[in-house]
DNA sequence: AAAGTATATCGAAATATCTCGATATGCAAA
DNA sequence: TTTGCATATCGAGATATTTCGATATACTTT
């Protein structure tokens, strides 16, 4: 973990918005009832978009963002794009926000 | 930890100056030698400001910032004004992250 | 009381972040 | 290949943050 990582991943967390779609892609299936397609590669940004009360361009920056910050992965399906957590990252920083803060 | 907390902490934290001084006031000793009294109450703001090569005023800022967040206390001494670590609203921090990030 | 030292607050300029609508891109269906 | 849907990128306006110098406040010393 540098501090290059540790910057870009606090900076991530410091926005409520980007903090709670993370917080809601912990569990997709109550969170994100509606989404047809299964939850293995996480939720799509249609659905993201629609729960936060944020216009599209919104969310998707912030989903690139979060992205950048390593603390979720993308895959495309098709037209959708589907965002997951990377609980090693998210486990790596808490471990280390814990050791060192 | 009530989700005002988590916020003020978080953009606390999401300052690399900030974030250095709460570093720095882990091991006062080794970090501020110069200073010329005993670390009961932590560190003097004249010492941080002299370390972190910013102006008077922005370490001063910063400073409230960090005690805003709850991460720092303060105690005048004379014309001395001493920060230290909130080590206990800071453990609860990191674990309250490790628990629901 | 006056002058000096330490810290805090104020006001402003520079920079960064957030948000949006418009538009581009990638893929699928007709 | 044209149309439509899902997502990403662009450009701009609004807001927030960072930083500074100037000045105010708190305290000490003379």
């Amino acid at each position: 973990m540098t501090q290059n990582d540790l910057d870009s991943i606090i900076k991530a967390l410091s926005n409520p918005a980007r903090r709670d779609i993370l917080a809601w892609l912990k569990s997709p299936e109550i969170e994100f009832p509606e989404q047809c397609s299964n939850y293995q590669y996480g939720v799509c940004v249609g659905q993201i978009f629609e729960k936060a009360g944020l216009s599209q361009s919104t969310v998707s920056s912030h989903l690139a963002n979060l992205q950048r910050a390593g603390l979720v992965t993308s895959k495309r399906q098709g037209q959708w794009v589907y965002y997951q957590r990377n609980e090693q990252c998210i486990e790596a920083f808490a471990d280390y926000l814990k050791q060192t803060l």
